[in-house]
DNA sequence: ATTAGCACTCGCGCGCGGAGAGTGCTAACA
DNA sequence: TGTTAGCACTCTCCGCGCGCGAGTGCTAAT
């Protein structure tokens, strides 16, 4: 049932004018806004028919019309057109990115404090999990006499730690032979593969056994993309949506919605395209608490590299055009500085020098 | 103007009944309720005279009383008697400890979150801070040609990281060396100590001191209390709490009130004192957000260690003698828990062996 | 197919009035 | 002199009815 152009035009204004006003938009009004060639009656029976879709809905008899989720799928599938970014934008972005240190944590988080800012909604970023976790290096520090520091630094350069307790007295001396013993042999593999080796023998067989098994979960974790949650910014700008205005009970939601480990479960871990940014609305969300919220995301990272999801929440009544361009616009400058970061030289980016 | 037993007890009733039932209480239903050998009448002349002391409130002429902030303050300095914890409830928060793997930053989230949950309020907690900030150990680990990590395990076994990038290709043979060196000169050092050391000679002298002053930053940044906001468990009790009941705009203001960066400012940062717990109420505190709210606060860690601060975050209409005494405990478990992370052999405290 | 006209619906804001809780004052009482 | 019963008075809260206005759906004419 391909809808006719003035309908698909019709459904469009709805769409916009509501996002815009957060007020039912009524036949007349419709028409008066934007100069319709058509009397307020056509446009009704226009409304009748793309309510019969499914299109669009009532909140009550005598109220103008409102998208529904289908709507707002409809729009964004095939409706809108998606306003890249001005150059005065991007800058203003890229600004934001310039003025920061070169940390690739604060650049996650600013990622989402520019999105959430710019479209005045919450905003989420994941830290970077590279596709395959590695071992770079290990070092043991003595805390006390039966207390020690490992500290692992992973291929993407995170660093991991995880202190220990055994029960003789080690002096760092030993500690770090069995670090330098350990770094010849460990360097370079995955998990799996250190969780497979032949367990040592000898005087501190007991010792390194136990370092191992540490190590091998360390390394274990950075793959798991679920073990951090995502960073959120602007939850106080979704709040303040109209959508909670006034309504303590849903804000209350919204917040619960907004918690960060469950946001971690919320996120599809079905990992996005490369290229595409992908929106979830309303009840195409699995999550109760998500089922009248909107996702944009986007995946950050050199494709098969280390990545990272970004991207938008807000409610489904959101600036979809601007929002996809955004986090599209913030997802390719992320994967450059991420590119950057990890010291491969790719295709140039977006962003230019520093 | 010492308040007569009788008008004592009556405050008491008030702040008691008012932070049970969050309604205004009236001279009948006060009568009602404790039995009181005194009419109503009588204890409307004693109210009068409370108010004129300007310890209770109306809301409005027909309504009952709400004890102001100087009623609570009155309350908590001299009225309330401090119901320590039965030994099931210092099991049930002793207990949640146990269950958690020995790592300080989750023993202090943890402790936040043990008190949000048995309080029905927020909670705070702050990361250890050491009295005096001294470096433990470095290291280097090379990420490309260009670009390299700095590892700085310091004297309270925080590890914190730095990424950096120079001209010269080096490898990390040559990085481990320089670490090494490093080592040797370093350890033990304070930030000022180290900031004032004479610059190397030598090929190496300009990576030397770049790597110099960024360990220097990094020790001084851990001195800094400031630094790292404090963890905040249990927002969404808060919230729930009655004050803010359909009031979305208060809400707002409370949430932002409990934004991570704001609370750091909020807390008092004169030093707390070793054995106390500092209750600060309503219009005690010098920030606007939090004039309506009321902080429990004690520092934790061995007196003159590595310690923060630990505590609740609520409306002034707190059960203050049920918080202060959750707070201590806590606090007192929080000490003995990074006493023992640290190795010091003190005396024993709550928390028996695990 | 489009449109003017029209009756109808329903949410929203407003004013009103009564119930209920609580106060403050006064006068009587021990 | 402190305490208490009695009473008038004050406000808030809540439910009710009502009119306004925006908007719909239908019908009949173009």
């Amino acid at each position: 049932m391909a809808l006719s152009e003035r309908r698909a035009r019709i459904l469009a204004l709805i769409v916009e004018d509501y996002v815009d006003s957060a007020q039912p938009i009524g036949s007349a009004t419709l028409v008066a806004r934007h100069d319709l060639d058509l009397s307020s009656a056509t446009v009704r029976s226009e409304m009748a028919a793309l309510e019969d879709d499914g299109l669009i809905t009532h909140p009550h008899t005598s109220a103008g019309r409102v998208p529904s989720d289908r709507g707002y799928r409809t729009y964004v599938g095939s409706l809108m057109n998606e306003r890249p970014l001005s150059s005065e934008e991007e800058l203003t972005i890229l600004h934001q990115f310039h003025q920061s240190v070169a940390d690739l944590e604060r650049w996650v988080a600013l990622s989402a404090s520019v999105l959430a800012n710019a479209m005045r909604n919450a905003a989420i970023a994941t830290l970077p999990r590279p596709a395959e976790a590695r071992l770079r290096q290990l070092q043991l520090v003595e805390l006390t006499g039966e207390r020690a520091l490992l500290i692992a630094v992973l291929n993407d350069a995170a660093v991991r730690q995880q202190a220990f307790e055994y029960a003789e007295g080690v002096t760092q001396e030993r500690l770090t032979r069995l670090a330098g013993r350990l770094n010849e042999r460990l360097a370079g593999r995955t998990a799996d593969e250190i969780a497979a080796l032949d367990p040592a023998e000898g005087p501190h067989a007991a010792l390194e056994a136990l370092v191992l098994g540490l190590v091998a979960a360390l390394v274990r974790d950075e793959e798991d993309a679920a073990a951090e949650p995502p960073v959120i910014e602007g939850v106080r700008e979704l709040l303040r949506q109209p959508e909670y205005e006034g309504d303590s009970d849903r804000l209350l939601d919204a917040l619960e919605a907004v918690e960060r480990s469950r946001l971690r479960r919320a996120i599809p871990d079905r990992p996005l395209g490369a290229e595409d940014v992908a929106v979830v609305i309303g009840d195409e969300n699995a999550d109760g608490p998500y089922r009248d919220m909107s996702f944009v995301l986007a995946r950050y990272g050199p494709p098969g590299g280390a990545g990272g999801v970004v991207g938008l929440l807000g409610p489904t009544r959101l600036h979809y055009p601007e929002a996809v361009a955004h986090v599209r616009y913030v997802r390719d400058v992320l994967t450059e500085l991420t590119r950057r970061f990890y010291g491969e030289t790719g295709a140039d980016a977006p962003g230019e020098d520093r």
